[in-house]
DNA sequence: AATATTTGACCGAC
DNA sequence: GTCGGTCAAATATT
C-alpha cells in the first residue's frame, strides 16, 4: 500500500497520506489510487510534463466506500466489465515483469520472446478493449469549468439515478405492468425512440430504510397546470448502483406530448416497476445531451480542464461516471400502443419471469442492451 | 428573473 | 414511534 504511494512520489502531495493507498485503476499509463480518502489520478504523460501532484478526482464520503467495493468484485455491467479488464491488465503486466526475471536471459532467449509476444498481445488486446468499452463512455470532458471541485462516488452514482428522472431520450426498458385489479401487461420501449416524451419534476427525495441510495421522487412536469397525476420513484439498487428501479404511479391526463393519448382516470394509482441496466454504450447513444449535462455537472472541470488529453478524458469519464445507468419508460395503458416481444405469445408465469423475460430481450436486443431485469411492484 | 432542485418538516398508515 | 410519501421554503441553476 505505502509501495503505491511511494512509486507515485508526489502522490501525497497537498494531501495527508495515510497507511491507506490503494490502487484503484491503473492502466499502463494512468493509475488511480485511493490515499487518505481521496480518490487521486494522474498519468504518465502529465506527469512527464511535470505536473507535480496527482489531480483529485473524488473523495469517500464518511465510511462509504463505493469505489473500493465496486474494485473488491462488486458492481455489475460494463462498469465492471471495465473494471475486469484493468485487472487483467495489471496482472498480465506483473506476469511480464516476473518472467522478465524468471527466465534466462541468454540460454532460453527465443522462448523467452515468444512469452513476452504472447503477453505484449494480451496487454494490447486488453488495452484495446478497454478504450472500446471506454470510448462509449466520452461523452464530455473538457467542459467548463464548475463549482464544486469534487464529488464522492456515491454521489456520482446517486446524481446519475436523479439525471435519470429527467433523461428523455429513449432507451429499452421492459416489463410488465401490474393493473390495479391484479393484472399485468407486459409493456416494452424501443432502444432508440424517445421514450415518453414527459417531462418530470422532482419533488422530492428519500432515504429508505436499509436501502443505501435514496429514493427520488417525479411528477409530470405539467402537473400544476393540467392536474396530471403521473408519479414516478426511481432508485437506485443496493446490489448493483448502475441499476435502477423505477416506479411508475398514475397515468398521465395531459397532452403534453403527441403520442400515446391520455390514458382514463379509471387507470390512475396503477403502478409498475421496471428494472434497467443499460451499458454505458447504449446509454451514450440513448442518450447523448442527457449524459453529457450529467458529465459536465459532475466531473471537476477543473481538472478536465487543465488535462485534456485523451486518456484523462477518458479515465475521467471512466472513474466518476462508472455507468451513467439513464432510462425513461412508462407503463403504457392501451393496447396496441407497443408491439408484443412475441405477438399472441402469454406472459411467463412468475416464477418464470426473471429468467424467461431475460432470455427473450437477451435474444431480440443482445447488441444493445445485455441486462434487463423485470421485478414485479411490491 | 424564472425555473428547477434540495431538504427539513409534515402527514397518514402501520 | 417509525416509515414512506409529499409539501414548500430555501437554495441553486439557467
Amino acid at each position: 500500500m505505502a509501495a503505491v504511494a511511494k512509486e507515485w512520489g508526489e502522490c501525497a502531495h497537498d494531501l495527508r497520506t495515510t497507511a491507506v493507498a490503494r490502487t484503484m485503476f491503473s492502466s499502463g499509463m494512468s493509475r488511480m489510487v485511493l490515499i487518505g480518502g481521496a480518490y487521486l489520478s494522474m498519468s504518465w504523460e502529465e506527469r512527464q510534463r511535470g505536473r507535480k501532484g496527482p489531480k483529485r478526482v473524488g473523495e469517500v464520503p464518511g465510511s462509504t466506500h463505493a469505489l473500493a467495493g465496486r474494485a473488491a468484485g462488486g458492481g455489475g455491467g460494463a462498469a465492471t466489465t471495465g473494471w475486469l479488464i484493468v485487472r487483467a491488465q495489471k496482472s498480465t503486466n506483473q506476469l511480464k515483469a516476473l518472467l522478465a526475471k524468471l527466465l534466462p536471459a541468454g540460454g532460453a532467449a527465443q522462448g523467452a520472446a515468444a512469452v513476452e509476444a504472447i503477453l505484449s498481445d494480451m496487454s494490447e488486446a486488453l488495452s484495446e478493449a478497454l478504450a472500446s468499452l471506454q470510448a462509449g463512455r466520452t461523452m464530455g470532458g473538457c467542459r467548463r469549468r464548475r463549482r464544486r471541485a469534487c464529488w464522492s462516488m456515491d454521489e456520482v452514482l446517486q446524481r446519475s439515478a436523479a439525471a435519470a428522472g429527467q433523461c428523455r431520450e429513449g432507451v429499452v426498458v421492459s416489463g410488465e405492468g401490474i393493473r390495479a385489479d391484479g393484472s399485468s401487461r407486459r409493456i416494452m420501449l424501443q432502444f432508440g425512440d424517445r421514450g415518453d416524451s414527459y417531462t418530470w419534476r422532482k419533488y422530492g427525495q428519500k432515504d429508505i430504510l436499509g436501502a443505501r441510495f435514496a429514493r427520488n421522487y417525479y411528477r409530470c412536469a405539467c402537473a400544476q397546470r393540467s392536474g396530471c397525476s403521473a408519479r414516478k420513484h426511481v432508485q437506485q439498487s443496493d446490489d448493483d448502483p448502475t441499476r435502477l428501479e423505477i416506479t411508475y404511479i398514475g397515468a398521465h391526463t395531459c397532452d403534453d406530448r403527441p403520442s400515446p393519448p391520455a390514458t382514463s382516470p379509471a387507470d390512475d394509482e396503477q403502478r409498475s416497476t421496471v428494472v434497467s441496466h443499460l451499458p454505458a454504450v447504449a446509454v451514450a447513444a440513448a442518450a447523448p445531451s442527457t449524459v453529457r449535462k450529467l458529465v459536465e455537472r459532475h466531473v471537476p472541470a477543473s481538472d478536465m480542464m487543465e488535462a485534456c488529453t485523451p486518456s484523462m478524458e477518458m479515465e475521467a469519464s471512466w472513474l466518476l461516471i462508472p455507468s451513467p445507468a439513464c432510462s425513461q419508460s412508462e407503463l403504457l395503458s392501451e393496447a396496441g400502443e407497443v408491439p408484443e416481444l412475441r405477438p399472441g405469445a402469454s406472459p411467463p408465469a412468475p416464477a418464470e419471469r426473471g429468467k424467461a423475460w431475460d432470455g427473450e430481450l437477451l435474444a431480440l436486443y443482445d447488441s444493445v442492451v445485455p441486462d434487463l431485469v423485470w421485478r414485479p411492484s411490491a
